[in-house]
DNA sequence: ATAAACCATTGACTTTCTCAAGGATTAAAG
DNA sequence: CTTTAATCCTTGAGAAAGTCAATGGTTTAT
């Protein structure tokens, strides 16, 4: 437990590394590392910020391009929609529809069988965007599973969308 | 497609909950669905604002409530370990501390042999707390993990901590 | 001995989250 | 049919979280 702090006959530099190891192995073995909610956290955090870079180039983040995505599919979404299968606050969906509107890749559609609705729809623009963003969303996770084979990628995606998606059946 | 715009003979209600779980349906065969950054940022979305509810009654968060965790471990992490076990920016640490210091439940105590950094280690106080909290929060994930077996429950978290943990090896 | 790198902290700034309220519209109740 | 209640989008305010650069004290590298 003091194990850190042991300072006999050593140089003290050699001691780091072996104690930054030391402490990656006690890590790994922590309870934290087997709670769900640690994992997801961390691997969002970490996904998130990586997503965000591969997309930079086509001038989208990983919350644009999911409400790109859903725009481009054939759900026709309302706002309300997207803010559910999203998880956010319907307050939020606003300046993201704003933004991609402004940049012509989704329109806002007045729903006629409920006026107070508008579904987001995407434009030719946009789902040529979405063509391009797709592949680069595709490789990036291919990336980020490269520790796990085919299979168990079919595995976790299935285990995890039945968990997520549990309450939005 | 424009299935949802048909206004036949119908008045306008049936239709649209008709409507509401044939969005869910087609939600289900989505893209975005098979998406991996999409499936953890709601996952972790719905499951930090769901904890951060069953965790406050202790007066702990999940961030606070993983900082102690680390601290009830014997990892004896510095400021910069937690940063980095928990992807945040070192900065975020420091309020995080704060708060469960002035709550009794941790210390920062000066490395000794490296006066640059503080080790955080939790008091008694902190380890009888951590004790309930880990009560909660196994509760929690066992709630939200209903949907799976519990082979397939160790299953996910063994697929997901190689994969969040790969570069923290 | 000097320069470079690192840790915790601060501060400024941006983004994201969380709520409450409002106008327009639709559903429910009488 | 009229009133009431609920829903959708939007706005705005405030809290929380993320990002980045800079600093003092300390340690490593040259």
């Amino acid at each position: 437990m003091v194990y850190f702090f042991m300072k006999s006959g050593d140089n003290g530099m050699t001691s780091k590394i072996t104690a930054k190891s030391a402490k990656e192995e006690l890590f790994m073995k922590c309870d934290l590392v087997q709670e769900l909610n640690f994992l997801v956290a961390r691997m969002r955090s970490l996904g998130s910020t990586r997503a965000n870079h591969a997309l930079k180039p086509l001038g989208l983040k990983v919350r644009s391009y999911s409400v790109l995505s859903l725009a481009c599919s054939d759900i026709t979404p309302t706002q309300r929609d997207l803010a559910e299968f999203l998880a956010l606050d319907p307050s939020q969906i606003v300046p993201l529809v704003d933004g991609l509107e402004t940049s012509g890749l989704v329109s806002r559609i007045p729903d006629p069988s409920d006026r107070r609705s508008k579904v987001i729809v995407a434009t030719a623009a946009g789902r040529k965007l979405y063509a391009q963003a797709r592949k680069i969303t595709r490789q990036n996770e291919d990336e980020t599973l490269e520790a796990l084979t085919p299979q168990e990628r079919l595995q976790l995606r299935d285990l995890l969308s039945r968990v997520a998606l549990a309450d939005a059946e």
